[in-house]
DNA sequence: GCCGTTTTCGGCCCGACTGTTTTCAGTCG
């Protein structure tokens, strides 16, 4: 039973006590007792095993929760999930998905309709049956028919590479405008999060008019959603959805904090705020009625006692303790980066030569990189055998050895196969200065198989790091089910490398496992997985994920100079 | 359902916008 499961239940079963009416704060307990396991770096399954371990004495987690807990891991169910389940159908909670329908409505569609799938919900609509209900209008039913398809196929989540491109075109557009002064893109692109579901974008000015009538003919919006005098709401053309707010100055900063986030993280700045008997709010802090603070970010934290947190680390797991204690990490910048070690030419599927990636990678201002095309198993990317690999490395040394202000090493990204053996033998991988091992055949093979492929890959003496470790593909497929606690110990033993792979796509390691990663002493290395010269542009995508696990340059190994770098290597294995 | 150096009971973050009402509940972030 993975965490993420146990999250699963507790989420279906908020949302399924929502529609039955419950107390909205035991709603939350749960929401929150979800939260906690996700960020949880240990299995859940394996604490609720040990006896001298309390559950209990989790966040959010409480007795009752706790119990819940052990049942799920030794039952693989939940009760009360079970029996809520019973009595409303599946696809009832289905309709919460759609914009302006919330649990109370939707219980009311159930209850005095009889509607429990988006298939009914569309039917009664186009019946018109809807707006005919009580607590119904004719807009409602209007919006239903207009969202249900798009609800219906799912997928309003986007890669952080695309979100943070529409939010900062749009903000740099809007800053051009004379009615604006500050603009600031907040919300999860702000944070870092991998992947964003809506934008959200700040603005100074003491007249919306402008802002909002540009943002409503930009071209990138396809239709304004709401608009109101402090917030406009537009959905662009990417099916992203956007929020615009219009503050005063005196606002910006407390403006900045709220919509930032997260909301978790945000309760307990404004939990600190009613303790001191003040008030936060969008607009400020205040005492009563008198503002206090909040032109400036820095001025609201200082306000609640803390210094200014960076927004990466802004979840509430644990970031406002280390900014109370005065132990907030100094954030990895992308600025340290000094090497890549993962990438590809077109020796397998990238599209430039060595000589080409070594200069786009000098270009870039690093210092080392290591050329790993792909090892034979991966016949789509024309992996290579033991003989063109050693042909592929003489060249690199060639190269190298005629190449100025950058070093170029002889590597190689070889597959775990499935049957847990390596796809190059060990003499082959003796001759190489970096070897990066990786899953991507097989990932969903039973959990004891893929750690046994890892644990062959980590214990070989030639494996220097693994790459990408769970394999997954964010928004398309989940990554391999495997025992992280084993990882960390096998890599700390046996002194092997974690990566962060900075692609959009992948951020593998995520933010969680990174920093545990780091907790067990194992150095981690972020790597663009380059397939081209304009591939080295996402190594600030990993930063930003190391950044969201709390990293300084320390910990991460290619930052430093390839002097050191290599006194590592040789240290580590 | 959780939580406690004010509390083991009574709190639990806060405001904008919309639609359906005719003063506000529901939804949303």
């Amino acid at each position: 039973m993975q965490n993420s499961e146990i999250a699963r239940m507790f989420e279906e079963l908020a949302d399924l006590l929502e529609i039955d009416g419950a107390n909205p704060f035991r709603v939350r307990a749960y929401r929150n007792a979800a939260r906690t396991i996700t960020g949880l770096t240990d299995s859940l399954a394996d604490l609720a095993a040990d006896d001298s371990c309390d559950l209990s004495s989790l966040p959010g987690i409480g007795k009752d929760l706790a119990a819940k807990i052990v049942a799920i891991v030794e039952t693989g169910q939940l009760e009360q999930l079970e029996d809520l389940k019973q009595k409303i159908p599946a696809g009832v909670s289905d309709m919460l998905r759609i914009p302006g329908l919330g649990p109370k409505k939707v219980a009311v569609l159930f209850h005095e309709l009889s509607i429990d799938s988006l298939d009914k919900l569309r039917e009664a609509a186009t019946q018109g049956r809807i707006a005919e209900t009580k607590g119904f209008g004719k807009k409602t039913q209007e919006t239903i028919l207009a969202e249900i398809d798009r609800v219906a196929e799912a997928g309003t989540r986007f890669h952080i590479n695309i979100a943070m491109d529409e939010a900062e075109q749009i903000a740099s557009d809007l800053a051009q405008l004379k009615s604006v002064g500050q603009v600031q893109v907040a919300g999860s692109c702000r944070r870092r999060q991998e992947t964003a579901g809506d934008l959200d974008v700040l603005i100074t000015s003491d007249d919306s008019t402008e802002a909002m009538d540009t943002l409503a003919a930009h071209q990138r919006v396809e239709k304004v959603l709401a608009r109101g005098e402090t917030k406009q709401r537009v959905r662009l053309r990417s099916g992203m959805e956007m929020d615009l707010r219009v503050v005063p100055a005196e606002s910006f900063g407390a403006a900045m904090q709220y919509f930032t986030g997260s909301k978790e993280h945000n309760i307990v700045i404004r939990r600190r705020a009613v303790e001191r008997g003040l008030k936060l709010n969008e607009y400020g802090l205040f005492r009563g009625e008198e503002y206090i603070a909040g032109a400036t970010e820095e001025d609201v934290y200082r306000e609640v006692g803390l210094p200014w947190i960076p927004p990466e680390l802004r979840e509430n797991r644990g970031e406002i303790e280390l900014a109370e204690a005065g132990e907030l990490p100094q954030l990895i910048e992308l600025s340290e980066m000094r090497g890549d070690l993962h990438m590809h030419t077109t020796a397998s599927d990238g599209t430039a030569s060595i000589e080409e990636m070594a200069a786009a990678a000098r270009d870039r201002g690093l210092e080392y990189i290591a050329i790993t095309d792909h090892s034979k198993r991966v016949t789509m990317a024309n992996g290579l055998d033991a003989d063109r690999l050693r042909k592929h490395w003489a060249e690199i040394e060639a190269i190298n050895a005629r190449t100025e202000g950058i070093e170029i090493l002889k590597g190689i990204e070889c597959d775990i196969l499935e049957d847990a053996t390596l796809d190059l033998p060990d003499d082959v991988l003796a001759e190489a200065d970096w070897v990066v091992a990786v899953l991507h055949y097989g990932l969903k093979q039973p959990q004891e198989q893929i750690d046994r492929r890892l644990r062959v890959a980590v214990e070989n003496p030639y494996v220097h790091a693994i790459g990408h470790p769970t394999g997954r593909m964010l928004l398309r497929r989940e990554g391999a089910h495997l025992s992280f606690e084993q990882l960390y110990e096998l890599c700390a033993q046996h002194g092997v490398m974690l990566e962060i792979n900075a692609h959009p796509s992948r951020l593998d390691l995520d933010d969680i496992h990174a920093r545990a990663a780091r907790e067990h002493g194992i150095p981690i290395v972020i790597n663009t997985d380059a397939h081209s010269t304009s591939g080295f542009d996402v190594m600030q995508y990993g930063v930003f994920q190391a950044r969201r696990a709390g990293l300084s340059a320390k910990d991460v190994a290619n930052t430093r100079t390839l002097k050191q770098f290599r006194k590592l290597l040789r240290t580590a294995k």
